[in-house]
DNA sequence: TGGTCATTTGGCATAATTACCAACTGTTTA
DNA sequence: TAAACAGTTGGTAATTATGCCAAATGACCA
């Protein structure tokens, strides 16, 4: 593999790795929604808003959000709806993987 | 977020973590064109052949390969070929992120 | 059987990720 | 202006990921 195809592999696996943790994932489905601030997004994780802020700034630095500022609050909104192809092409790996273990039990 | 609502996007997560190395990345996107033994993805990544054998572990875990054993050699395959839609994706957004610092350069 | 090739596994050092608390900046309201 | 609210940043500890070497396993061949 030459450096142009590493460089290339590695820009993209940075932006899987931004959607590769629950939380995320969960923040991207509701933004493909409509946009919301950081309040709604940490009440819907229910985690620390610090924890929550710092998983938009992944989001952010890959370019899969961008943030508006409305007063005091912060609006984050989806940039690239194709990434919910991931989910549909997790669900279809999931799936599949449930319909092979049920046929490796029955073994047939 | 309920337990089950966690539950679905943890296992979504583990399907795109497993995706998100520039190594898998490459791996899967030559697996998708034939299954090819350890020692060909070996050449083809250019890491020490128990890393590369490591990094298949993963792919395999989260149901996203499949093994094939021939005589001494073991062939790895693509199991759902939909994964490939995570390059498209990535493409995109990584081909937004550059028109987008363009134009913040040009200031329009 | 002994040797070689293909692959996996164990062990280990290093790096990256994650989540929380505390402190800070900026905005709105009393 | 002070207090309250929204969000970010710094620091730290725990966990997880990564990559290499060495050793083990299994298949094949002389």
């Amino acid at each position: 593999m030459n450096a142009k195809q590493t460089a290339l592999y590695e820009s993209r696996a940075r932006i899987i790795k931004a959607l590769a943790h629950p939380a995320r994932l969960l923040m991207v489905d509701e933004l493909a929604k409509q946009p919301l601030c950081v309040c709604d997004l940490r009440d819907l994780v229910g985690s620390d808003i610090s924890t929550v802020s710092k998983h938009l700034l992944v989001l952010k630095n890959a370019g899969i959000v961008a943030t508006e500022k409305r007063g005091s609050q912060v609006f984050y909104s989806l940039r690239c709806r194709c990434v919910t192809d991931f989910f549909t092409c997790a669900e279809t790996v999931l799936k599949r993987n449930a319909k092979d273990r049920v046929r490796s039990l029955v073994k047939r």
